[in-house]
DNA sequence: TGACATGTACGAACAGCTTCGTATATTCTG
DNA sequence: CAGAATATACGAAGCTGTTCGTACATGTCA
């Protein structure tokens, strides 16, 4: 049975070196500290995320050479989806209307978006008879 | 100034709990622990989340009976936006469309859904100018 | 009234996330 | 080559969230 075994919920911090892994691809530790650019933070900090990601399988290593490179061991989209699909359960009782209501209000009620998601929807309600 | 203090962010045990009490009313330590319906957890765990709560200022409480009785301090609508607001900054670098975009793969599209949504949009439209 | 059920209060343990300091190895540079 | 710069490794502290156990107060009822 090919069994994909789910790999952990990305932390906080994790996302944000996710993030900038999956804009700028393989990069070293130094490369995303400085990405980050959060100077209060120390170096190692850094580090020390990055080296439990690679425990947790969420990104993996190339040690060749001194600076190890390190790249995103999950997709952006399936982990977007997962943290979507788990605030749906947690918050909005699993309703993806109620979800994309509150995603609407405030914040990002531009024209341009909502045109840009009304077109998203009619491609889905094309597809899903 | 009128700042409305920001109530802290409730936590996954605490979005259970107001769940409960939002879709219940003021209820009972007791009523909640048996809405949440989890035999294994010991009553205590959910008389110290209450309590906690309360501290927090998520809850409020009417102690004048023996058993006190507890009500949601956050509106369910607020909490829900700070939610979906959160994580459309923290991993969808604040666009609602790809959101949305994630919302709707997978788990959600189903075809009722796909036209309330489209309705909700459309009376979006209507009113962003 | 005495035993039992039921309520709140609260300390404490444990786990996970975050953060840093220090140790140590390697590379660069004058 | 010596020293500065830069890497990784790793232990440990502090915080928060979660979970109970225990103590104690207050009702209930045979």
């Amino acid at each position: 049975m090919k069994q994909k075994k789910a790999l952990p919920k990305p932390t906080a911090a994790e996302l944000d070196i996710l993030r900038v892994l999956w804009q700028r691809g393989p990069s070293t530790v130094r490369a995303v500290y400085e990405a980050l650019g959060n100077p209060e933070a120390a170096y190692t900090t850094t580090l020390k995320f990055m080296q439990i990601m690679a425990a947790k399988g969420l990104v993996e290593r190339d040690d060749s050479q001194r600076a190890h490179l390190y790249r995103p061991a999950v997709g952006q989209e399936e982990t977007q989806r997962r943290l979507v699909d788990e605030l749906m359960d947690k918050a909005f009782g699993g309703s993806a209307a109620d979800l994309v209501l509150r995603a609407l209000s405030r914040k990002s009620a531009s024209k341009e978006e909502l045109a840009e998601i009304r077109r998203m929807i009619a491609t889905y309600e094309g597809e899903a008879k």
